[in-house]
DNA sequence: ATCATGATGTTATAATAAACACAAAATATA
DNA sequence: TATATTTTGTGTTTATTATAACATCATGAT
């Protein structure tokens, strides 16, 4: 019997392929700017780092884009992988926690430019209240579910300290937010089903420490 | 003929359990804080989500520090992971691109308290020379190779936009860091043994954008 | 002191991911 | 139009990573 019977499971990309498609992404964006508008693997195999065979096993998970003898269309691909990567479409946000971090994302206009739009910061702090980061209001983190629910945010963005971090998340769900960004240094203990990415910036330069520590100070 | 001969390369331990060491880290900080001294592989499972025995292997890629019958030690194992990370000695860093992102970082205590010292900060900005973000002085970017070179500093955080990323990361080699960390949304092309570490805020952010894509928006 | 238990360190096995290799198909060329 | 060249898509092989198994030994109860 052929293995024409697939479950869920089986089907899955694995989060490693997964993790590779946002830098083809940016090096297709980069590609699109200097007007180049076809690429083979092997070409983009020397800009990104990864083999040429990776690449094509890569995004054949996703269809087959490229034409043999040919290569790829840049513009062509570069759109599949946005739509993949659900970049075609615009996502409301919200930011709880409006310190250091939650005001330079809110700052940063690269996220918009990508469809992710911060509608609203949220504190808990009275000083911070009303005041506005670009057009950005930070409002009292006690109206967060309802202006969640009135203005369909689908984003939930947590820059708050660690110890608050899984209570706002909480929030977050019953608010009915979609998935999670968390930039607090700790692991949320929420439903399986529920979509939350982490950065940990401190593990990160826990990372590149131990990469100084191993080549230095043996 | 037994195998104790070994290259470098050899015995390189794997990235993907490296990048799992903050992780343990992290969770023994908080046993310690508990109070809690002694610890299973299987409690550190049932805590991290790791598997028991991935983690003894993990761990034994350094040296046994657990004890049969018994388990680990949580402050015996804390303070050898710490060492592994380098957590045990303290570094001078400096951060170049004064604006959101850089003065978030500066601001952050979290970084000082794990060894990680933020001397100075630059910009080629004349309205934020002179500023102070807690008692860091925002410098003159034309001054920084000086500053490194004067003050001992080994690690390199790049705050600036990604056009200019690869420059700097020129000039922070050419002053002598041994480590760079890196914000800008780029790929440095660097000589290979130059330790980098990269933080992708816009690919973690599209990841979770490709799930929420991939669970919603079929 | 003895012995059952618990938990490590380490080897063996399984699962996953990456690299290789090549037929097939399209392109470019003459 | 015929043909050499390019390059994909994909089956196969190899390498890496994770899990399972287990022999060994310290612990703690009796
Ligand atoms: N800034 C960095 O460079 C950095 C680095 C690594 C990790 N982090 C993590 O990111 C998170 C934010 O860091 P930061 O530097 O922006 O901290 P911050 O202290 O500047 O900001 C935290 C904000 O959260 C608010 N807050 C606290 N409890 C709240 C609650 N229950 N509801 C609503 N708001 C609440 C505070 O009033 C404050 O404004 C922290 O968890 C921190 O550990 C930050
Ligand atoms: N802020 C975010 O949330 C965020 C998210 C994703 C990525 N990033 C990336 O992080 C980096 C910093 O982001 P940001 O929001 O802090 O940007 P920003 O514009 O607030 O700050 C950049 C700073 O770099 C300075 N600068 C520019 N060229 C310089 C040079 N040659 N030498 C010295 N200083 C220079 C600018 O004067 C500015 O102060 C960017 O590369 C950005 O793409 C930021």
């Amino acid at each position: 019997m052929d293995k024409d019977y697939r479950t869920d499971k089986e089907n899955k990309i694995s989060i490693t392929v997964i993790r590779r498609l946002p830098k083809y992404y940016r090096y297709l964006g980069d590609l699109l700017d200097k007007g180049i508008n076809r690429i083979s693997s092997q070409e983009l195999s020397k800009m990104t780092g990864f083999t040429a065979s990776q690449i094509r096993q890569d995004l054949n998970n996703f269809g087959g884009f490229g034409q043999q003898g040919y290569g790829y269309n840049v513009e062509e691909l570069h759109g599949e992988l946005g739509k993949i990567l659900g970049l075609d479409s615009v996502y409301n946000a919200v930011i709880v926690g409006a310190g250091n971090l939650g005001q330079a994302i809110a700052n940063y206009k690269g996220f918009e430019d990508a469809g992710f739009k911060v509608l609203s910061l949220f504190d808990k702090n009275p000083k911070l209240i009303g005041l506005r980061i670009r057009d950005i209001e930070i409002r009292d983190v006690d109206t967060m579910v309802d202006f969640i629910k009135e203005n369909d945010v689908e984003i939930g963005i947590i820059t708050s300290p660690r110890e608050s971090a899984q209570e706002l998340a909480e929030t977050y769900i019953e608010a009915g937010v979609k998935g999670i960004w968390n930039f607090a240094p700790t692991d949320l203990d929420l439903p399986d089903d529920m979509i939350v990415e982490n950065v940990r910036l401190n593990e990160s330069l826990f990372i590149l420490s131990y990469f100084l520590k191993e080549k230095y100070n043996r």
